[in-house]
RNA sequence: GGGCCGGUGGCGGAAUGGCAGACGCGGCGGACUUAAAAUCCGCUGGGGAAACCCGUGUGGGUUCGACUCCCACCCGGCCCACCA
C-alpha cells in the first residue's frame, strides 16, 4: 500500500525543520548578486486574511524563484502595528493597546509560518516598539530642523467617529469619508503638524527612475494635480491687490467679475458697510455647511456680492467683487477672475447672479447661428437664404439657421437688408452682432453690451426683465450649444491683442503681464502638505515641547524615545488618553528647565510605514535607523507587491520619505522602490467583496487544516492573472488538491513492473522535449508574475508523466531528469511537497538550495509542426511537416490538400501567404 | 462630468495579428466497488445525419487573415470630481 499525500503532516515538519536550520536567514554576500523583495507587511487584527494570502504566497514563489535563480534574497516580514482597532479594543473590552496588539501579532505569526514563505523572521518589525518608533520621533526632528515638518493654525478634515483629523489622502469618495471607517469627515479649525510633502511636488510626478504600473502613476500624477498658469495682480478701487491665479491668462479680457473664497483674508476689509450683514452671514454659512451634513451640500452655485469693486489691470474695467464657496482658498490663491464665457462654474454663477459675459475667446468649432422669429424679416428672406445656400428649418414662420463659417459675413449683408424696423436679429457663435436695420452693432464689451440691451427692451417689452444678453440669449434652447465653450482657439475682443492664434495666447498674455508687472507664471498644486498629527493614543508620540516661556522646543536627540506612558486611562470620552495623563503631558522644558507640556498628538501610522522598509535591515540597532552597511548592500527594495489601494497614500508617502532622507543623509538615491507590482483583489464565491456582512469570508485557516498550505497557495496562484484577482472557489481548490495527490503518486508509488523491458529512442526525446519546454515555460511565467500558467504547464507535464510511467521510459535517465525538474519547477510554488519529495527521492537537502534549472533550447526543439492551410482565411486542411520546410514546400503541400483542391476550386490563386513555422493561406478572390 | 481598466463556453481562465476555448472546475458516459466516496478512462462552445455553418459585448473599418489593431456605441469595475 502506498503512502498517502498527507500535507499537515509533512507542512509541519519542514516548516519546523526549515526555521530550527535558519534556511531563511539572510545575510551580506558580496559575491551574489542581492535582490530586495518586501511585500506590504500586515496590521495585527488578529487574523490572517485570505486577501492577505494572496497578497504574499505569490510573493514568497517569486523570491523564492529568484533565490533559487542564485541571488541573495531578502524577503522580510513585519507588522503595521500602531492604530486605532487596538485602542478601541482597550475602550470596548479593557484590554491594553498593547496587550491586544501583542496577542493579535502572535496569532498571526503562527498563521503566516503556516503559509510556508520564506520569510527572515530574525529581522521582523514591530512599528509599536519603541526601538522603532523612537526612529520615527528622530526622523520629525530631523524634519523639523530641515522646515520639513512645521505647526499651523488651519481647517482640517476630521472624523467624528475616529475622533481625529485626517490627512487629505486620507479622506475619500465623494461624501469624503474617513478612508478607515467610512464616516463623513467634518471641519474642524486646529493647530496641527504637517510635513511639508509638497515641496517635493515636482519631484514626486518625475518616475523616470522606476518602474511602476501606469495605472499608480497616473493616480499619483493626477493626485498632486498639477497646473501651470498664471498670477495676476487686481486691485481693488481701495487700492489692494488682490492676486488670482488662472490656467486661461488669455481669457482675461472676459474677466467680468472676481471671485473670492469666503475665508479669503482681503474678505473683512473689502467689505462695505451696507452688505456686511449679508456677506458674515454667508461666510458663517459657508463654514458651518462643511461641518454640519455634507451630503446636503448642493452642486447649486451660491455667493454673495460684497459691495466692493475691482479693476480689470488689462483694459481697466470696473467689475464686482462676490465671494462663493466655489472658489477655495486651499488651492490657488483663494480668488479668481470670473470668465463666465469660457469656464463653466463661472458661466452658471453668472447667469444666476445676472453678470455680464462677454465672449473673448473664438470658437474653433465654427459653430455660428441666428434665429429669425416669425415677424422679425421682411418678405423674401427665406429665398435669399436659399440663393446663399444657407440652409435653415422654419417652423411656424420662425427660422432657426445654422451658418455654414465661411458664410457669415454674407449672412450679416442679408440679415440687414431683410430686417424690419421694429425688430432685431443676432449672430452667435463665431460672431457676435446684433443686427438692426440702420446698423450692424458688434456685440465686443461690456458698453456695447449695455447700449445693445438698452435698444432690445425698447423694441420687445417681452426680453425687459433679462439682466444681460447671455440670459436674454440662453433662455432660447436652439442658441444653447453655440453661447459656451471652453476650448482654446483665437482671441477676439481682446484689445491689442485681438487675432491672437489660440497656440500662443496664453503665453503671449503671460509674458505681457510679467512685463507691465501685473502678473507671472505660476504653478498651483492640488496636493496638500500631510497633516500627520493625530489625537490619538496609539500611535508615535510628537517629540515637541510647548514652554511658556521658549515656545516650542523638540525633544533633544538624547531623551528619545518619547515613551507612550502604559498607564493610561482608556474611556469613551473620544479624546486622547494623553490628554488627561498627567505624568506624560507635564514634562520640565528642555531648554530652561521651567515647566511645560508635551505635544500630546501622535502620528498618523503612515508615517511609520514610509520607512519600514530600512528598518528590516537592522530592525535592533540604537545608533541610526539602519545600518548604513547593509543599506549599501541591499537597497533600494528591488520588487515592491502590494494593493493597489494605497496608490495615493502609503506609496506617495514612502515616496515622500525617500527623497526627504535623501535630503536629510541619510540614503542617496532618489526613489524607495524600484519596481512595483498590483496584485488584485481575491472576492468571495459570489464574485462580491469579502465581507463579514455578506457572509462570503474564507478563512485560510480552514482550508489549510482540510487540504495543506501547499494546495491554498497553488489554488491562489492558479485562479488568474495576478493583477486581476478574482472569485475564491471551494471547488476550484480540488484540482490543485489533485494536482498535487497526483504528483505525489507520481513520484512517491513505485511501479511494479518496473525496469522491464526496452524504450524506444523515440519515446526518450519525446519526454526531454517536453521537460525542457517545461522549464521554459515555468521559468518565464515565473518571471512575469504569471503563476497561472505556469501552474498549468507544470499540470499539463504531471498528465504526461503519469501517462509515460506505464512505458518503458519510467527509471531512464531521461525520467529522473522529468521528475527532478518537476520538483525543481514546483519549489517555489508548493515548498513543502517539493521538499519532501526531493527527500523521498534521495536528493540532498533542501531543495530550496538548489540551482534553478535551465533549458536546453536544442532538447526543446521540436522536428515537426502543423502546417495550417487556410483558403482565404479559413481553415481547410492541417499536415505535419517537418520544422526545416522550405517555403516552396510548404505551399507545394498546400496546393496539394484534397481538401484545398476543393476550396480552390481549378482558380488561379492570387496571392499565397506564407507564415514560416505557421501556415500557408491560399486567396483564390 | 473627466480619466483609467475590463467584457472569450455553464464557471475561473488560455491564446494579444496566424488552428479560439490551453489548464482547471462543473457536467455526461464508462471502469473499479455489494454500494458510495476516492481513483482511473472517454466525451464536453452552439447548430447539423454529415459536408459544413455560426461563435470572443454591439455596429463599422484596416488586413490575405482580427479575441488581438483603429473608430463609434453599450455594459461592468476602479480612481478623481466646484482644483480656477
Amino acid at each position: 500500500m502506498v503512502e498517502k499525500y498527507n500535507p499537515q503532516a509533512i507542512e509541519a515538519r519542514w516548516q519546523k525543520k526549515w526555521a530550527e536550520d535558519k534556511l531563511y536567514e539572510v545575510h551580506e554576500d558580496p559575491s551574489r548578486p542581492k535582490f530586495y523583495f518586501l511585500t506590504m507587511y500586515p496590521y495585527p487584527s488578529g487574523d490572517l486574511h485570505i486577501g492577505h494570502w494572496y497578497a504574499m504566497a505569490p510573493s514568497d514563489a517569486a523570491a523564492r524563484h529568484r533565490r533559487m535563480k542564485g541571488y541573495n534574497v531578502l524577503f522580510p516580514i513585519g507588522f503595521d502595528a500602531f492604530g486605532l482597532p487596538a485602542e478601541n479594543a482597550a475602550i470596548k473590552h479593557g484590554i491594553h493597546p498593547w496587550t491586544w496588539t501583542y496577542r493579535n501579532i502572535e496569532n498571526m505569526r503562527r498563521q503566516l509560518r503556516a503559509m510556508g514563505a520564506m520569510f527572515d523572521w530574525s529581522r521582523e518589525v514591530i512599528t509599536s516598539d519603541p526601538e522603532y518608533y523612537k526612529w520615527n520621533q528622530w526622523f520629525f526632528l530631523k524634519f523639523y530642523e530641515m522646515g520639513l515638518a512645521y505647526r499651523t493654525y488651519a481647517p482640517v478634515d476630521w472624523c467624528p467617529n475616529c475622533n481625529t483629523t485626517l490627512a487629505r489622502e486620507q479622506v475619500v469618495g465623494e461624501n469624503r469619508e474617513c478612508e478607515r471607517c467610512g464616516t463623513p469627515v467634518i471641519r474642524k479649525d486646529l493647530n496641527q503638524w504637517l510635513f511639508k510633502i509638497t515641496k517635493y511636488a515636482d519631484e514626486l510626478l518625475d518616475f523616470s527612475k522606476i518602474d511602476w504600473p501606469e495605472r499608480v502613476k497616473t493616480m499619483q500624477t493626477n493626485w498632486i494635480g498639477r497646473s501651470e498658469g498664471a498670477e495676476i495682480v487686481f486691485k481693488s478701487e481701495q487700492g489692494d491687490d488682490i492676486i488670482v491665479f488662472t490656467t486661461r491668462a488669455d481669457t482675461v479680457f472676459g474677466a467680468t467679475f472676481m471671485v473670492l473664497a469666503p475665508e479669503h483674508p482681503l474678505v473683512q476689509k473689502l467689505t462695505s458697510d451696507d452688505q456686511r450683514a449679508q456677506v458674515d452671514a454667508y461666510v458663517q454659512q459657508a463654514s458651518r455647511e462643511t461641518e454640519i451634513d455634507r451630503l446636503a451640500v448642493t452642486k447649486e452655485k451660491t455667493g454673495v456680492f460684497i459691495g466692493a469693486y475691482a479693476v480689470n489691470p488689462v483694459n481697466d474695467v470696473r467689475i464686482p467683487i462676490y465671494i462663493a464657496d466655489y472658489v477655495l482658498m486651499q488651492y490657488g490663491t483663494g480668488a479668481i477672475m470670473g470668465v463666465p464665457a469660457h469656464d463653466w462654474r463661472d458661466f452658471v454663477f453668472a447667469l444666476k447672479y445676472g453678470l455680464p459675459i462677454l465672449p473673448v475667446i473664438d470658437r474653433p468649432d465654427g459653430l455660428t447661428k441666428s434665429f429669425a422669429p416669425s415677424g422679425t424679416m421682411n418678405e423674401g428672406f427665406a429665398d435669399a437664404l436659399q440663393a446663399e445656400g444657407i440652409p435653415f428649418d422654419e417652423r411656424e414662420g420662425s427660422r432657426y439657421i445654422t451658418i455654414p463659417p465661411e458664410k457669415v459675413n454674407r449672412y450679416v449683408q442679408l440679415a440687414q437688408r431683410f430686417v424690419r424696423q421694429d425688430a432685431w436679429n443676432e449672430v452667435v457663435g463665431t460672431r457676435w452682432v446684433f443686427i438692426f436695420h440702420d446698423g450692424v452693432w458688434e456685440w465686443d464689451s461690456l458698453e456695447s453690451e449695455q447700449r445693445i440691451l438698452d435698444r432690445c427692451k425698447k423694441l420687445e417689452p417681452g426680453v425687459r426683465d433679462k439682466r444681460t444678453l447671455m440670459e436674454m440669449l440662453w433662455s432660447l434652447e436652439f442658441y444653447r450649444d453655440a453661447l459656451y465653450h471652453d476650448a482654446y482657439g483665437t482671441m477676439i475682443h481682446s484689445g491689442e491683442f485681438t487675432g491672437t492664434p489660440g497656440d500662443v495666447a496664453r503665453q503671449r498674455v503671460a509674458e505681457w503681464l510679467a512685463e507691465k508687472g501685473i502678473g507671472k507664471p505660476a504653478v498651483t498644486y492640488r496636493l496638500r502638505d500631510w497633516l500627520i498629527s493625530r489625537q490619538r493614543y496609539w500611535g508615535t508620540p510628537i517629540p515637541i515641547i510647548y514652554c511658556p516661556a521658549c515656545g516650542t522646543v523638540p525633544v533633544p536627540y538624547e531623551d528619545l524615545p518619547v515613551v507612550l506612558p502604559e498607564d493610561a486611562q482608556f474611556l469613551p470620552t473620544g479624546e486622547s488618553p494623553l490628554k488627561y495623563h498627567e505624568g506624560f503631558r507635564n514634562v520640565a522644558c528642555p531648554r530652561c528647565g521651567g515647566p511645560a507640556e508635551r505635544e500630546l498628538d501622535t502620528m498618523d501610522t503612515f508615517v511609520d510605514s514610509s520607512w519600514y522598509q530600512y528598518r528590516y535591515l537592522s530592525p535592533h540597532d540604537d545608533h541610526a535607523p539602519f545600518d548604513p552597511d547593509q543599506g549599501r548592500y541591499w537597497l533600494p527594495v528591488d520588487q515592491y507587491t502590494g494593493g493597489i489601494e494605497h496608490a495615493t497614500m502609503h506609496l506617495l508617502y514612502t515616496r515622500f520619505f525617500h527623497k526627504a532622507m535623501r535630503d536629510i543623509g541619510v540614503v542617496d538615491f532618489d526613489e524607495p522602490m524600484t519596481r512595483l507590482f498590483n496584485q488584485g483583489i481575491i472576492l468571495g464565491e459570489d464574485s462580491e467583496k469579502m465581507s463579514k456582512s455578506r457572509g462570503n469570508v474564507v478563512s485560510p485557516d480552514d482550508y489549510v487544516n482540510a487540504v495543506g498550505a501547499d494546495a491554498v497557495r497553488a489554488y491562489l496562484m492558479f485562479i488568474g492573472p495576478w493583477s486581476e484577482g478574482g472569485p475564491w472557489s471551494s471547488r476550484g481548490i480540488d484540482g490543485v488538491v489533485r494536482f498535487l495527490n497526483r504528483v505525489w503518486n507520481l513520484v512517491v508509488a513505485e511501479r511494479e513492473d518496473q525496469g522491464a523491458g526496452d524504450y524506444r529512442p523515440a519515446d526518450i526525446t519525446a519526454l526531454r522535449r517536453l521537460t525542457h519546454q517545461t522549464i521554459k515555460r515555468v521559468s518565464e511565467d515565473l518571471e512575469n508574475f504569471r503563476f497561472n500558467t505556469a501552474i498549468a504547464a507544470l499540470m499539463e507535464f504531471n498528465n504526461v508523466l503519469v501517462k509515460a510511467k506505464e512505458t518503458r521510459v519510467y527509471g531512464t535517465v531521461a525520467w529522473e531528469e522529468a521528475i527532478e525538474n518537476l520538483l525543481l519547477l514546483l519549489a517555489p510554488i508548493c515548498p513543502h511537497i517539493a521538499e519532501e519529495l526531493w527527500m523521498r527521492t534521495g536528493r540532498p537537502y533542501s531543495i530550496h538550495q538548489q540551482t534553478w534549472p535551465v533549458w536546453d533550447a536544442a532538447i526543446a526543439a521540436e522536428d515537426t509542426f502543423t502546417l495550417v492551410i487556410q483558403v482565404n482565411g479559413r481553415v481547410r486542411d492541417k499536415v505535419d511537416v517537418p520544422v526545416s520546410i522550405t517555403e516552396d514546400d510548404a505551399k507545394a503541400v498546400a496546393l496539394a490538400s484534397e481538401n484545398v483542391r476543393r476550396y480552390v476550386d481549378g482558380q488561379k490563386p492570387t496571392r499565397i501567404v506564407y507564415v514560416p513555422g505557421r501556415l500557408v493561406n491560399i486567396v483564390v478572390r
